[in-house]
RNA sequence: GCCCGGGUGGCGGAAUUGGUAGACGCGCACGACUCAAAAUCGUGUGUCGCAAGACAUGGAGGUUCGAGUCCUCUCCUGGGCACCA
């Protein structure tokens, strides 16, 4: 930002981390960790990897020089004879060397101003339109047919991926297609879509070989209504239009109009149109019984007039004909080609982005999509590389706070490593340290910091002044609180060979694609260098989910709602603050801060504390012995899985069951006691140290239950009349079917909707539900 | 646009993974205690209905003896990425 106010890029010199070289490995290793499937999906996606083709264009000026050529990078290798423009970034290298070539200079010129500035602020909207400027008197040539064609540059090509320049093939991309359609570049199709049945009878059958036949789809509309011709099989559910087989050496017009008049006895059909583009289904013919894989043209009709010749009655029990309006077909259809044939109605304008047959593409057509890819790249010299989204890591800040970079510049040796000895590199100790306003750290006016000797030749040298950005110690602290005393390495190796890896880490979901891959890469470096024992520093990862503010917006000063947890500390207690933040809601999940329902938590620690007071010698009576046992085992196995709200809450049923006796014996409290230290470490160690004991309750082993005591030998058995719930009662656990049945038959309530009927079916899930069918 | 989540009472949320939907808590109502209030305790609380019962997990279909849970389609909503060729 200038003193106007306007902000401007300006290339700087930056230090840069190579975490691309180690690309593969973060991607490949996330399928070994146990971490929440979003954070591995967006990991994936940022790393994003993507295989294809670099494509080499020669430019031809129109001095008839040959150039240097452009090479492109292209996914879609098998779309290149669908070329027909191609398109640099505006930031491309190779725009300058064009100057002289380039006709239309000043435009080009002023294009690439106007996207320096706007790449920043502009990128991030969303359907911004297309803009783009031709290079006037510069021509590409397609490797593939020696076509000629334009040349751009467009700043929806972005000059950091691939090779900073792209192949447009409007027909298969829908950005070229966006460019193409505002600046009237030809669409050539190159792929046939393909359809492949996949469920229910039309389903191809994989043992089966395919039969090829050439078809065609009459498209017939009703000028008068705007209304379709579409076909309803009677037999089965299949809604479409009139297809058929198109004979040897028959026309597929001609064909279409036979079909038609023998299906549907129509007689005067008038040409509009023949589709330019065809499909390819597979099905499965449920009559012939073998997979088929039709090649659709499609042919469209206007009906000239209702003359109809009477239909065969072999076909009219087939078929019959209904119109239907073109909004109407959208939920009619259930042949699969339905949403293509919704595209082509009107014209042959529309894009096909997935993978299909080759055509119009000279020796490769009939190739599927797969295999064109690597012969065609093959044929026209191409390379087959990897690319990822992933960019180097920009590892240099100017600012005061953070690490210093460890680097001494000499005029004469250059860039010099600190030695050991002298390292850490630490900040000096300023009273400001404001920004210098030229761009640079403000390091670099402390003069008595940043002068110093070289450690090589011993003349004049400066320190590196820019510092490490806060992701560098958030790096590997993990690793340092293993050994924090140590002054010989970052961390003792057989140390970290028992402590390491974390086995579960808790963080933000806005971790992901920045600290966790950061750490990730780190260790993986620390690794290759032998310093650390594992390829993965975090095993387990748990995200938390974040706690809006009571309004449902995010906390945060603006709004003025933010929470202070200090203050919730002083008025209602540690205890019950974190009593509730466990209990408010899963805790993967956001939840909305609620001081109100806080109160819950707070009330059923009071009841804890007036149990504490009626503590003493005495056995628990069976029922809430029963439920002590249920609830030690809850309250484990729910902090094992993180569920600490069934927890809670699972604790305030037993605060309830205990709270209604007259005394509660003092070994069973200190059960409870010990399972809630947890989620209430102060209040239950004074209770804890109430009842008589010298040592902290937090060193107390975790209580034990006893399997027998769980269900106090009987269970609820629930009873369904024609699969409604209609009584329970209970019965001693372990019981056969048939005296479950019995007792369960006996009820009144059952007898009611039982009655005189017969019972038809009767199903028993043990100790659970019994079933009635009558 | 793409990729993840999520839709259950007035509210936060449970539901043994296909088996009595609404546990637990908040709120609300009534009652007890109190001169009174707070605190506490008790009772009730999905909707409709006097009741029997019926209907209810965003919506529409489907599978099943039985669906919040599984399948198909659809709507709404939170978040992440965003022209990645």
């Amino acid at each position: 930002m200038d003193a106007v106010g306007v902000s401007k890029k300006k290339p700087m010199r930056q230090w840069v981390i190579k975490i691309t070289d180690y690309a593969d490995r973060l991607l490949a290793d996330l399928d070994g960790l146990n971490w929440p499937e979003p954070v591995k999906v967006a990991q994936r996606n940022w790393i994003g990897r993507s295989e294809g083709a670099e494509i080499e264009f020669k430019l031809k000026a129109q001095s008839q020089k040959q150039k240097a050529g452009i090479s492109v990078f292209t996914t879609r290798a098998d779309t290149l004879f669908g070329v027909t423009y191609v398109v640099l970034a505006p930031e491309h290298e190779l725009i300058k060397n064009l100057k002289l070539e380039i006709k239309n200079w000043d435009e080009v010129q002023e294009y690439i101003e106007k996207a320096k500035k706007e790449t920043d602020i502009n990128r991030t909207s969303a359907t911004k339109e297309k803009t783009g400027v031709k290079l006037e008197g510069i021509t590409a040539i397609n490797p593939a047919n020696n076509e000629e064609v334009p040349v751009f540059i467009a700043d929806y090509v972005l000059a950091s991926y691939g090779t900073g320049a792209v192949m447009a093939v409007p027909a298969h991309d829908q950005r070229d297609w966006e460019f193409a359609k505002k600046y009237h570049l030809p669409i050539r199709h190159v792929i046939e879509p393909e359809f492949v049945g996949s469920s229910g009878e039309g389903a191809v059958r994989m043992e089966l070989p395919f039969e090829k036949r050439n078809a065609v789809c009459a498209v017939v509309r009703n000028p008068k209504n705007g209304k379709y011709m579409c076909n309803s099989w009677k037999s089965f559910i299949m809604h479409g239009l009139f297809t058929g087989g198109i004979e040897e050496g028959e026309d597929p017009t001609e064909a279409a109009r036979r079909e038609v008049l023998e299906e549907t006895g129509y007689k005067n059909l008038k040409l509009i149109r023949k589709s330019s583009v065809a499909i390819n289904t597979y099905f499965y013919h449920r009559v012939k019984k073998q997979n088929r894989h039709a090649h659709f043209q499609f042919v469209f009709f206007d009906l000239e007039n209702d003359e109809c010749q009477p239909v065969d009655e072999k076909e009219s029990v087939i078929h019959e004909v209904v119109w239907k309006s073109k909004d109407e077909l959208k939920e009619f259809f259930t042949v699969f080609e339905g949403d293509f044939i919704l595209n082509i109605l009107d014209n042959d304008d529309y894009v096909y982005i997935d993978s299909g047959l080759l055509v119009n593409s000279g020796k490769f057509d009939g190739l599927k999509s797969k295999e064109a890819m690597k012969s065609i790249t093959e044929a026209v010299g191409g390379r087959w590389v990897t690319k990822y989204k992933l960019r180097d890591w920009v590892f240099s800040r100017q600012r005061y706070w953070g690490e210093p970079i460890p680097l001494i510049h000499c005029e004469k040796c250059g860039v010099v490593g600190v030695p050991e000895q002298d390292l850490p590199v630490e900040l000096p100790k300023v009273k400001s340290y404001e920004p210098t306003g030229t761009g640079e750290s403000p390091l670099a006016d402390i003069k008595e910091w940043v002068n110093v000797m070289c450690p090589q030749c011993s003349g004049a040298g400066k320190r590196e002044t820019n510092t490490m950005p806060q992701w560098a110690g958030s790096s590997w602290y993990y690793l340092r609180y293993i050994d924090p005393q140590n002054n010989e390495a970052l961390v003792d190796k057989a140390k970290e060979k028992y402590w390491s890896p974390v086995d579960m880490y808790v963080g933000g979901m806005e971790h992901a694609t920045r600290h966790l891959i950061y750490a990730r890469f780190w260790h993986k470096f620390l690794y290759d260098l032998g310093v650390v024992n594992y390829l993965e520093p975090f095993t387990e990862l748990k995200t938390v989910g974040l706690i809006a503010a009571a309004d449902g917006r995010k906390m945060s000063k603006r709004w003025g709602n933010v929470i202070n947890p200090d203050e919730i500390v002083d008025i209602y207690g540690a205890d019950t603050l974190r009593v509730y933040e466990m209990f408010m809601g899963p805790f993967g999940q956001g939840v909305t801060w609620s001081t109100e329902s806080m109160m819950g938590s707070r009330r059923f620690l009071d009841k804890i504390w007036r149990i504490g007071q009626k503590t003493g010698a005495g056995e628990l009576p069976a029922e809430a012995e029963k439920l002590l046992h249920q609830t030690i085992k809850k309250v484990g196995a729910d902090i094992a899985s993180f569920d600490f709200n069934t927890a809670v809450s699972s604790m305030m049923m037993l605060a309830n069951e205990l709270d209604g006796l007259n005394s509660v014996p003092t070994e069973a409290f200190e059960s409870f006691l010990k399972i809630l230290a947890p989620f209430a470490p102060h209040i239950t160690e004074e209770l804890w140290a109430n009842l008589g004991h010298q040592t902290s309750i937090h060193l107390e082993a975790w209580p034990t239950f006893d399997e027998a005591k769980l269900t106090g030998g009987t269970v609820t058995i629930a009873v369904q009349v024609n699969g409604k719930a209609r009584d329970s009662f209970e019965v001693t656990a372990g019981l056969s079917q048939a005296e479950v049945e019995k007792l369960a038959l006996a009820r009144p309530v059952v007898q009611k909707w039982v009655g005189e009927q017969t019972v038809k079916k009767v199903v028993y899930v043990p100790d659970r539900l019994i079933s009635f069918v009558v």
